[in-house]
DNA sequence: GAGTGGTCTAGACCACGCA
DNA sequence: GCGTGGTCTAGACCACTCC
């Protein structure tokens, strides 16, 4: 195991690296133990807080599982990609599947009561709200909703049809840090089977996201409606 | 702020829940900062990589955001309870709403293939099926259907209905440290629309969860589908 | 008693953001 | 240049599990 360590990458983090990929490709077996910690900071060369950094991250993945007295022991079943804090769009284009985009909507409004709220924002103030298609290969996956405040008014309709939302906010020095969503589901409405290509009274997996920057400021409601039979999200639950 | 170093509970954990108590009682507002790491490490006698310990739990919280040069600064919006790992009853025990139960089928069975792979237990090895009405103040809330492995095959359908499934693992000394969820959403087939008291066609959410226990072996696989309009998911996402 | 992870200390140096 | 969090070290003591 080499470790780099003139490289800006983290010590603990090439160390989790690695170990993830040994547990992945199956050289450390379901239910097979890690060395202990003394022993792998000795071998690498490392403090022990360093190993235990890196495992830790492991556990969060919900790869492995510690028991004092007992070990550190890899976690049976498949590997599951889980939430991400990324688009729909980021994740498209990762599993390969040429996303498209069509601006169904775009205009400047006045924020209500309640979305206000939800974006900390004066009652009233100019609000981007766009509605969008999502298509992978031709065929319609979701339907998307979204609300930013002032600062982002000016972000064109050809620009998120081009770039997609969480890539221009980037291209603004936007990050975003944190996500609150809601998972659930409801019936299609006629006008939403119709874009997406579904029966009439359909399910739709929903979801209602506001998410924040760096700051804690918050960027960005949305919600959006997922073709049932195409997408799902999953969950890593680790016990704290 | 009054630490008990004596305490069997961690300095960190005793930091970061006066902490988090500060902030969802809005006594350290959204946006505002908190007392940089030194400071606080001085303030409260304790070493720095305790603070830090303690403040890395409420970012994993999505409670504040950290940045180099910055500080560490509260996140807007309401506090969420997030997803936990405790079951449904847990979940509604907590709320204060009756939670009743009430076992529709209760049987061992052989696994099969697919099965089998998710339990990673022998394929045709017995199993425990049973499926279960949800109720919440009289209403009908979620179908639960759940498999497990031979070790529990002798749980008895009384069992099950008065104590949960969770608390019954627990007092066999089971604890779940990981789950694997998967969330989606279709229609009720009519028997779980009667059964669930809703209309014909009625959305559902779905969730699909492998439970593993402190060895990382899986003690439990379970479909359950609940009321797209009494039940929804909720997840706070935090960039790593 | 031996081995494991869990907590805690007291420092060090560095990278980043801002004035 | 200064203040912030990010990383890393080398130890210490403890609690738990198993033999």
């Amino acid at each position: 195991m080499d470790l780099d360590r003139a490289s800006p990458i983290p010590l603990y983090f090439q160390i989790a690296q690695r170990l993830e990929r040994l547990i992945v490709e199956g050289e450390l077996r379901p239910g097979s133990r890690l060395e202990n910690e003394i022993a792998l900071a000795d071998r690498l060369s490392v403090s022990r807080p360093t190993i235990r950094r890196a495992i830790q991250d492991l556990v969060d993945k919900g790869l492995v599982v510690r028991r004092r007295g007992i070990g550190t022991q890899v976690v049976h079943g498949r590997i599951t990609r889980g939430i991400e804090l990324t688009s729909l769009f980021d994740d498209l284009q990762r599993s390969g599947r040429k996303p498209e985009t069509r601006v169904l909507e775009h205009r400047v409004t006045d924020a209500d009561q309640r979305l206000a709220e939800t974006l900390s924002v004066a009652s009233g103030s100019p609000i981007l709200h766009v509605r969008r298609l999502r298509l992978a290969a031709g065929t319609p996956i979701a339907i998307m909703e979204n609300w930013l405040p002032a600062e982002f008014t000016d972000l064109s309709s050809a620009d998120i049809q081009e770039h997609g939302l969480y890539q221009l906010l980037r291209a603004r020095g936007v990050t975003i840090r944190v996500a609150k969503q809601r998972i659930g589901a409801r019936i299609a409405t006629d006008t939403e089977a119709r874009q997406l290509g579904v029966q009439r009274n359909s399910a739709l997996v929903t979801m209602d996201r506001t998410a924040f920057d760096s700051s804690g400021t918050a960027v960005e409601y949305g919600h959006h409606c997922y073709r049932s039979d195409l997408y799902s999200f999953e969950v890593t639950l680790v016990e704290k």
